[in-house]
DNA sequence: CAGGTATTCAATAAATCTATTGAATAATTG
DNA sequence: CAATTATTCAATAGATTTATTGAATACCTG
């Protein structure tokens, strides 16, 4: 084989599987595996797709061998393929939110709004930790906070934060976490626990990242 | 703004950014642009793309932040942005290397003719080094050598290789490196130094990624 | 400022990607 | 085995991406 046919190869197949992450609702899909497996139906559910467009997208990420698939039953459930794949999206992430003033816009002014503090780092996390004097809180919904979570943190899914105050205590300082920088599930929280008097502030990322 | 708006703002502007990086040469580029600055015409030249091509891929990156430019008289030099695009880079090429078996029977029939030795790793380059019994050789064009390169390697451009060989020390080992793992340059200077009676192996990776 | 060189721009046709729709398939339940 | 459910497939129109071509622009040299 020639030189040239060679790299055209190669980076033709490079090429093949950026393309297979370059589309909104599969890098979208992507963050969500990251958390756990899904079925056809609950990924279609959470990025608003047709069951039958998001089918399409996870075939397109199947036959890139980015995810794996398992039937259980009638569903059949997709995972990241391994971990490689989530630090790919990560360091396109990482790009993206340093390069792209406005994805830090718009976050930015989607949060404003409820005067949240600043977000805490997963370094400034540890440090907290490590002094003992903050709870950790995963408002994730219950599957994903039991496929894995921060050692010591409390499960409370957002949709049934406000009926279960009481389990937290007020005095310490609350960093409450969720699925990714982009994921407003803790910012939800953040909103719903300084209003009701709560010193608390989101964790930047998410699980995955921990 | 609604939750869903917010994404979708949000994983659009992401997979703009990954979509700009999702062209086999535009991923060629940046593969060289890791190297050193070079001129549009230069990056025609190594990547076999007409000056008016290589120009607009290179808008496409420079449109999504990813490349940074520099006017000297009449030649504009292309770089990469930060080290962040690097590591996208990388996580993409990782990704890509091992789960798509092509790239691997593609590298290794090109390879496989020369009755190659096995590349080395980063990290047993590392180890061999310590015990000083390797001469370090970079074999990539000298401008990229001036712009970084291993600590105490020897250079001689892959196509002055042949005539400089007595530069070589016969007694020890030689590891070769060059541009990264698609580089095709230390291979070329396996063979040649191999058939010279050197004892020589090829770096897996390159000078990049080190 | 005229001529030359490096780079970019603009227009276009071919190829590829995407969402939608409705039908087909595969496993489970009764 | 028929009915049900979860998922995939197939066809298609509209949108986007790509390489090519030739012209336009920006800067340098004399």
């Amino acid at each position: 084989m020639q030189k040239r046919a060679f790299k055209d190869k190669i980076y033709g197949e490079l090429a093949a599987i950026t393309r297979s992450l370059a589309n909104p609702h599969r890098l979208e899909i992507v963050d969500l595996l990251a958390q756990a497996d899904f079925s056809v139906e609950q990924i279609a559910e959470q990025t608003n797709l047709s069951v039958a467009n998001a089918s399409q997208h996870l075939q397109v990420l199947k036959a890139a061998q980015l995810v794996d698939v398992t039937r259980q039953g009638t569903f059949i459930y997709y995972r990241l393929a391994n971990a490689n794949v989530f630090k790919a999206w990560r360091a396109l992430r990482t790009v993206a939110m340093e390069r792209n003033a406005t994805i830090e816009k718009v976050a930015r002014d989607f949060r404003k709004p409820d005067s949240a503090p600043e977000p805490v780092s997963i370094e400034g996390l540890r440090r907290k930790m490590q002094s003992g004097k903050v709870t950790v809180l995963d408002v994730r919904p219950e599957a994903e906070y039991e496929n894995g979570h921060i050692a010591d943190a409390l499960s409370i899914p957002i949709e049934r934060l406000s009926r279960r105050l009481k389990e937290l205590p007020k005095r310490k300082e609350i960093v409450v976490y969720c699925r990714g920088p982009f994921c407003v599930f803790a910012d939800e929280a953040v909103a719903i626990l300084s209003k009701a008097g709560y010193k608390v502030t989101r964790l930047e990322e998410g699980f995955p990242d921990w």
